[in-house]
DNA sequence: TTTGCAACTGTTACAGTTTAACAATAAAGA
DNA sequence: TCTTTATTGTTAAACTGTAACAGTTGCAAA
């Protein structure tokens, strides 16, 4: 998918909230973490544990596996359920946010849509059903834009 | 959550369905298939791959894994992604519908909203991207009505 | 009825993913 | 400095899912 965003200034933009969020919870932005977090950034791209793990120069799982909680319940990143995998969080200034995804299966890129767009009728929804949520997953997989040309080109 | 489904009757509907779609595709609703497929409906919970194996009396992963598959490309079940589990699926006269479903992580009884609720501005969105969808998860956590009520009687 | 094909099962072994547990270390405040 | 808490290092194991291949069954055409 196209790198709409000036990817550089994203990271940047991101590493800056990260950094912030972590002074104001008082917990430490350690080595590990910092590292996770610019693997995940490098990109929009899914990243699976294993893949994140192969950037960790050797590193025993359990490294990875708590930077990634870390980070993800400081609303950093986000699990993607439906790949197992994560991805960069655009919206770090809002930590209640609910992620929706658009996930191409092809390239794994993955568009962010902006808060509010499907969340209200699903809210209201569970309003109806006396549900109180907690944590909402919406992941839209499919092809992207760019992989659909590729696709007709080949 | 209360079962607001008379769940036999439930049951019943999606066994009809299954027995009809599996002559539909030509294909046999074998003793593995219509057992995990009794294990999945006999609640509207959400069980994981483990606990469907506890009733399948020591038959190795491969069976219930092949059986899982089956119901799901099937659409009689769901898999829920964020729980790593399946639930049966209300909606098996739709093959293509998504599933909106609203998980209780205390009771994990799973409600399933009507097709339509969320989608249409996820999908008029994704459109927006030049994206073409293939599978879509709407999954919101929280707890269920039944279950607030005990946790503000105890 | 036999034959042949495709669907399905049985079984073993393995690969991938995640966590438990506990000892060791580092940072921050009293 | 001492104490407390957060974080890391390390091992081993548990959990989850799949590859591979041989054997069996059901069905349809000859």
């Amino acid at each position: 998918m196209s790198n709409i965003c000036d990817h550089n200034r994203c990271k940047k933009s991101a590493r800056k909230a990260a950094e912030h969020l972590c002074k104001e919870l008082g917990v430490r932005f350690t080595t590990h973490r910092r590292r996770v977090f610019e693997i995940i950034w490098q990109s929009h791209k899914a990243m699976s544990a294993a893949q994140i793990m192969q950037q960790m120069d050797n590193s025993q799982p359990p490294i990875t596996y708590r930077a990634l909680d870390f980070l993800k319940n400081a609303g950093l990143i986000h699990h993607v359920t439906s790949l197992n995998a994560y991805v960069g969080c655009l919206h770090t200034q809002n930590p209640n946010h609910i992620g929706q995804l658009l996930i191409c299966t092809s390239c794994y890129n993955i568009v962010e849509l902006e808060p509010k767009t499907a969340i209200e009728k699903l809210t209201f929804e569970a309003k109806q059903h006396g549900f109180r949520p907690n944590q909402t997953h919406i992941e839209m997989l499919g092809t992207c834009k760019d992989c659909l040309k590729n696709e007709r080109n080949a």
